[in-house]
DNA sequence: AATGAATGAGCATTCATTCAT
DNA sequence: AATGAATGAATGCTCATTCAT
């Protein structure tokens, strides 16, 4: 009788075209054309499954919440201590390599930058902020306990490290040859076991 | 006597407007109308002064980034040891209180964002950047000879202390309510002195 | 047997969903889509039916002028005098109540603003004018005849009487509220009343 | 030192431009392209007048109460009874002749569609209808008083005068051929005077 | 130096219509 | 008959830039 619906898909592949785009153009130039073009698709046909841009890039800032935890889920599968699943943590975000998608953290970056000033993406950005917070949190209370010690400041911790690897995302996306190589993942683990490791001496 | 030129003080004015209205509604946002309001100019003479309106965000970065350097300066003057000046640096940065302007904050962030895109924000960016890398490792490395220690992995400390700053201004100006108080300066701190303290332990 | 053609009442919904949607938005923004959806159909299904967008709305054109007739017709069957049948089709048209539709009367009010504008639509609503006139017209002779007299100036009569009656219409769709209540119908009686019995004297 | 601003003379063939495209395309179709063109102004240009598009609407309106006011008191100035004033009046909406305008009697027909849709055009629209009802209840009460005769029903009457007005407007716009010559002006007097002189008989 | 009107390309969005299923 | 995805040409509006004054 009818057609079946592609909705799903068609949503899944024009946010994939935004993320592409939008990781060398940033939001304003990503204009529906160009993303329409990325995608394959005429421009009316995205205002058919999205009621507006902003919708799609709501939509690419829970997406790429989502593809991040589940990175870190399979990262931390092999994980037996709780000091291998924060490096695991740190590994599956800082760490190039399979699963570094320079995409997606450039276009996390501008996302960054959107929430600033768009309150739609703000909001899903604080929520991404918030829910990787305890993510974190839980991760340095576990090692905290694992080495029989209180959890000092966690909270404080927490928002350190996240801010530390939003910062280099930040430098990885706009000036990586001021940057050194690799320095992010192996030195966040290393201040992070000076600290966990002495703060009570 | 002929008029003055006054060119210097009006580009002056021009960036400073751009500055804030930068912070609230982002670059490609800020327009030229908007901007020339903000300084109580007419946008026609904007282009006076500036050829392009991305010339005032270049000349916008160099005025952050000089701000940025003045502002630890004056912070420094009083510091006696390589560990105050270090403090003083990363309290010039990142405590909240006299000097700290949100406004020159979220701007930063956005052109963060924008030097991802645009390759002529992205050279000054970069510079930026590499100066502030080598301020930083300067610092560090005191550090280290005030400890009687070999400077140990200087560049890759550096680099994170930067991360570290540039994401905690992305995460206050896009996620402040999800964020704790005051974590930055203080854990910035604890954290280098965990690991110059104990990295050779 | 195979599946009866429901194409009939496919249209008859059809039109009637523009009349609903037109009354609230007029027909430019009576979308096929906002049309389908009132009318509980797929967009596409429209253009099954109907070739045009315009096709809908001439048919719509019949549609009211045929139900305006209709309802005259109904009225006018207890009526024993041309003057009682007059008063019936001023009431039909004009007096609040039973069979009074604000929404045909705003579609109607949509329908006149089109006329002016497309051709085709012209051509259905001067027909739709010129039956009007002539209803109008040989019950205005009758009740002259009635009374005895020679029937004076009926065209222009006819002709002021409709003006009054499409004017009303305007008024109580776009202005109620600046109106008094049930002035038309009480008050175009009254004035014709005047008219006929003392035009003479 | 600075150009001297033409905003009132420019805003003033904005709106006559689109009393002109309005008159033949209705209001959707006249486009901010095909008004710029008419008035011979750049598209942007009309953006910089006028904030959107309906503001230029809500002007029209405005201006065509206005100037529909100024025919009648030029008209008026020679009269020296009520029931000349009155006449004036009726001359000056209906009769055909100087300063009668095709133009802008269609526009008006298409202003009193988008009445009943738009509430900001409704509103300027209702104003005048009031501001309307006022004058015409003026205007009867002085015929009334100056025949020694009490004021029967004048709201009434002036809705019903007005009523007959408004939908002559729109019989000429939309069915011209349809209709008798002159029959408005002439006919709505015959009528106002056989109710005015005979109704307490 | 300064003003503010003017330009025109470009943008998100709408929508009648088509078409594969 | 019916569905709903797809198309692409408009449309209102924005905005950096130019220019006459």
């Amino acid at each position: 009788m009818s057609r079946r619906s592609n909705t799903e898909q068609r949503r899944a592949e024009i946010v994939s075209a935004l993320l592409a785009v939008m990781a060398e153009h940033g939001y304003e130039k990503a204009t529906i054309q160009l993303i329409g073009k990325q995608a394959g698709l005429a421009p009316g046909l995205l205002h058919y499954h999205f009621k507006t841009k902003a919708e799609i890039l709501i939509e690419l800032v829970k997406t790429l919440a989502n593809l991040s935890r589940q990175r870190f889920i399979e990262l931390a599968a092999s994980a037996t201590t709780a000091d291998d699943t924060l490096r695991a943590y740190i590994n599956a975000r800082l760490a190039k390599g399979a699963g570094a998608d320079p995409h997606a953290v450039a276009a996390w970056v501008m996302i960054g930058a959107e929430a600033v000033r768009q309150p739609d993406v703000r909001a899903v950005y604080q929520e991404a902020v918030r829910a990787e917070m305890q993510l974190i949190e839980a991760l340095l209370s576990a090692c905290f306990g694992e080495r029989g010690r209180a959890a000092t400041a966690v909270p404080a911790l927490a928002a350190t490290l996240l801010a530390l690897m939003e910062g280099a995302f930040q430098l990885a996306s706009a000036a990586p040859e001021a940057m050194p190589v690799g320095y992010a993942a192996t030195m966040a683990i290393e201040l992070l076991e000076g600290y966990m490791g002495g703060a009570s001496h």
